[in-house]
DNA sequence: CGTTACCCCTGGAGGC
DNA sequence: TGCCTCCAGGGGTAAC
């Protein structure tokens, strides 16, 4: 489920809760999700305080005294990930794999398919770290701007869609907002990247950041049900205008709403408006 | 170097 | 009801 507003809105969440707060126990059910998690990684992480959770791209990072001989623990939803703040005590379901205890609440982490990650990083440089260190620019800074995103696609001839969700040039974009953006921003995601103009990068780039922050927002007016709550991820069914909505009328023209796939993606636009 | 295919994993939807 | 296939909001790696 999670793109970069539902990683920030459920950092969000836990900011009241967490910081602050020293683990007193670490629960890991299942031996490796995306990467092994290391045996010794619970007693690591006991009687350390978590001073601050930050966020890079998708990555949620939980700063563990790192600057004082603790470390980082850094954690990625994948694609089916979630996480809640729960009752010490309270049952585990299936698929709940990891359990974050502190004194007076639980974190809990839930990850059906298991594409998530949770790693740990010893000292203080997090950034530094193998899988951030390649990480592309935040979409949501200054530094992410038209121009910056029209020199960056001088040489790259494949299609615009995918490269939006390349993670190595800016980070967050996932598949959903992907279409989103370029439907608001009336551009086909089949045009190869280096084939627009600057003058419409200049309409894309804002177009993206407030796609993403419209939901974050929308999110955000709910954080509290959303990570305490044991349903889904209903509160970011944010309406979208045409992803997953192949065939439906497009909400600006009406002509049917076309899905193709891209790079093992699915893609959604309408053909008319976006060109 | 840039681009794409494949793979990790479980569960839900829909066809037969 | 069961079985099959396909699809799913991510991303690292390998191969072209």
């Amino acid at each position: 489920m999670p793109e970069l507003p539902e990683v920030e809105v459920s950092r969000q969440g836990l900011l009241p809760f967490v910081p602050g707060q020293r683990i007193v126990d670490a629960i890991f059910r299942a031996p490796r999700l995306r990467h092994e998690i290391p045996a010794a990684l619970a007693s690591r992480l006991i009687g350390l305080r978590v001073d601050s959770i930050s966020r890079r791209g998708k990555y949620l990072l939980f700063d563990c005294e790192s600057r004082c001989g603790g470390g980082w623990l850094i954690l990625h939803l994948g694609m089916s990930g979630s996480l809640r703040l729960v009752a010490p005590g309270t049952p585990h379901q299936k698929h709940d794999h990891v359990d974050l205890a502190f004194a007076q609440t639980t974190l809990r982490f839930r990850d059906p398919r298991r594409f998530g990650t949770l790693l740990w990083h010893e000292g203080a440089d997090v950034e530094r770290h193998p899988l951030l260190a390649v990480l592309g620019v935040e979409p949501l800074s200054d530094e992410f701007d038209g121009d910056w995103l029209f020199a960056q696609t001088r040489r790259r001839s494949a299609p615009i869609k995918p490269l939006l969700m390349d993670s190595h040039l800016v980070v967050g974009i996932g598949n959903i907002y992907a279409s989103e953006s370029l439907f608001q921003a009336g551009i086909s995601p089949l045009r190869a990247a280096n084939r627009i103009s600057r003058e419409r990068y200049r309409v894309l780039v804002p177009a993206i950041r407030a796609t993403l922050e419209t939901s974050i927002a929308a999110g955000g007016s709910s954080v509290r049900d959303y990570v305490h709550s044991d349903g889904g991820a209903g509160c970011f069914q944010i309406s979208c205008a045409v992803y997953d909505r192949h065939r439906e009328p497009c909400a600006k023209c009406g002509r049917p709403v076309r899905s193709v796939r891209q790079a093992g993606r699915s893609t959604f636009y309408c053909p008319h408006c976006q060109r």
